[in-house]
DNA sequence: ATGGCCCATTTTATGGGA
């Protein structure tokens, strides 16, 4: 399986990108963020006659998250175990949910595509709401995980977290004052592989921005940041065979501010039965 | 001079993005 990551910022906008980059690259399941659309509005047509089926969950014009696969999905979701809502005015355990998670199957592997919040400032609830969301997902990763701890099992999309101070090239996002870069968002993103799953990627390309703010040639002059990742269970790393960040897609005509992010999978090499020896051929 | 963008919307302003 090749699986893909891209926050596409408008898949109305971009859908032909979308759809040449998955027929390009050879990939099997696309996971999008910030569709910014309804399922009705999506564009479907494009990803059908390119042979791939949609699953999109969206409610209103901001956030929404999709699938686009090749190989057939099943057990659709639209909200992880216990994931908070939001809305102005309306914080607490009663807000309304968002569209940032649609989850899967997908041959054997879960698919979570994922669109964290941005927490807009360290002093306002949108911040607090991010910290919530990140939280619940850990418990519901470590409680996916602990009913099955051989699940190949993906969370992949844009967290809105700078991990290392390493993956911050934009000299506008300031530790101690930013969002995307404070303790407690640091310490919450590397709290999910105490549940289990851990970045796939990073091992295989240490550096590489994944945005670039469309203001202030910010691309041309490089100064991103690393905030789209590809965390995997156990049964999933074992699995993994290559990555690859897609850089050039920032390039040319109404560019997302995001590029894609890939990795390789390849379960047929992994033995996970103890009790027969691997055969080769 | 140290800024310069882009998206969607019951559009000509506003909310959101990171």
């Amino acid at each position: 399986m090749r699986l893909a990551t891209w926050n596409i910022n408008s898949i109305r906008t971009r859908v032909s990108r979308a759809v040449d980059f998955a027929v390009r690259e050879d990939i099997d399941v696309l996971a999008l963020q910030e569709i910014k659309c309804k399922p009705e509005q999506f564009p479907y047509a494009p990803f059908e006659e390119a042979g791939y089926h949609v699953e999109a969950h969206g409610l209103n014009q901001w956030n929404g998250v999709a699938i686009a696969s090749r190989l057939p999905i099943t057990d659709v979701e639209t909200s992880f175990a216990g994931m908070p809502g939001f809305a102005k005015g309306h914080e607490g355990p009663d807000a309304p949910l968002e569209a940032r998670a649609i989850g899967a199957m997908i041959d054997g592997v879960k698919v979570w595509s994922l669109y964290v919040p941005n927490g807009r400032s360290l002093d306002d609830p949108h911040y607090r709401y991010k910290l919530h969301w990140l939280d619940e997902l850990r418990q519901a990763t470590a409680a996916e995980l602990a009913a099955n701890p051989e699940l190949p099992l993906a969370l992949v999309g844009d967290f809105n977290i700078i991990p290392f101070p390493e993956d911050n090239g934009d000299p506008a996002i300031v530790e101690g004052v930013s969002t995307h870069v404070s303790p407690e968002e640091r310490a919450a993103f590397f709290a999910l592989e105490s549940a289990g799953v851990t970045d796939v990627v990073r091992p295989l390309i240490p550096e590489g921005f994944t945005y670039w703010d469309y203001q202030r040639l910010k691309f041309p002059r490089n100064e991103g940041i690393r905030i789209d990742f590809v965390l995997g269970s156990r049964a999933l790393a074992d699995a993994v065979t290559g990555a690859s960040i897609h850089r050039n897609e920032r390039k040319g005509e109404q560019p997302s501010d995001h590029v894609p992010v890939v990795v390789d999978l390849d379960f047929a090499g992994t033995d996970d039965d103890d009790d027969m020896p691997m055969i080769f051929a």
